[in-house]
DNA sequence: CCCGTGCCCTGGCGGC
DNA sequence: TGCCGCCAGGGCACGG
């Protein structure tokens, strides 16, 4: 489930791969990732830059914006040769013969086909919050001065802040040893000041280890995928808690899976 | 507007 | 060994 640091890492290698790039086919299987891949014509057109906006790839070719989002499970590889394998739903061709696949077993990602003019003004990105990095602790109080939802819920809207996926933010907050399930309205200023200090904390980190999950693949045959470590809660139901020893429990919150350790975090 | 629920999908796993 | 049902969850549509 890739969140903020996975999707940087999957961006600098992208860059490192197909900057420059010119494109001489698409081919889409599954049509609903890329709804407009068939009637828009991208051809000719070149990766000039990929930038990152929460958990969004933005592709930026010559004159179109390709914007990806890979939801839990999506992931993109480069080929050299034209083997298709199951759960590829779309092929991007370059001319020099190495292709841009998109995989997803889930099926849940998205591949939008915007323009410069319109990327930035439109559904997702025009609803995004700011990155913890450039957040403010003002706003964020603000925001969630008036939310009656959990604070995990607050901290996993993209439109608050972004970047903050089901693990991260059950690092956080157990950094911040602050209980998921307490209402964001009842959160107050130093600890929203504490909760932005340990998200830059978990994202940073993430990040320089190339993603608590880290993005790796073979130019050829594929994926091998995330890889999980360095995790203090998340997924660790019933282990000691790394700070005081006692069990960490798994509750629901929001609907999602969370880790808590009831004796460390309020 | 705000908040909660269900949906999209498939594979993995627990229970029997 | 096989089958069934549940779970995983980011973002969005929808309804109260």
């Amino acid at each position: 489930m890739p969140e903020g640091p996975e999707i940087e890492t999957v961006k600098e290698t992208l860059k490192r791969q197909i900057l420059n790039k010119e494109i001489k086919a698409i081919k889409v299987i599954y049509e609903p990732i890329m709804p407009e891949g068939k009637t828009v014509d991208l051809t000719g057109e070149k990766i000039i830059d990929i930038d990152r906006m929460g958990k969004f790839l933005i592709f930026k070719l010559t004159t179109h914006v390709l914007v990806a989002h890979l939801r839990m499970e999506g992931k993109f590889f480069i080929k050299e040769n034209e083997n298709h394998v199951k759960h590829e739903h779309v092929a991007i061709y370059f001319t020099d013969g190495t292709s841009l696949r998109y995989y997803d077993v889930r099926k849940f990602g998205r591949i939008l086909i915007k323009t410069y003019d319109n990327y930035l003004k439109t559904p997702p990105l025009s609803k995004l919050g700011p990155s913890p990095k450039n957040i403010t602790t003002n706003y964020l109080f603000e925001k969630f001065k008036n939310k009656k939802t959990p604070i995990k819920v607050a901290l996993l809207d993209q439109s608050i802040m972004t970047d903050l996926g089901n693990i991260y933010v059950d690092e956080t907050l157990f950094l911040a040893k602050i209980m998921p399930t307490r209402l964001a309205n009842q959160v107050s200023y130093d600890e929203v000041e504490l909760i932005i200090e340990k998200a830059n904390q978990v994202l940073d980190k993430a990040i320089s280890l190339g993603g608590t999950t880290i993005y790796s693949y073979q130019s050829s045959e594929g994926v091998t995928g995330f890889f999980q470590n360095e995790l203090q809660v998340h997924t660790k139901a019933n282990s000691p808690c790394p700070i005081c020893q006692t069990k960490i429990i798994k509750i629901k919150v929001g609907g999602r899976g969370t880790y808590v350790c009831e004796n460390c975090q309020k």
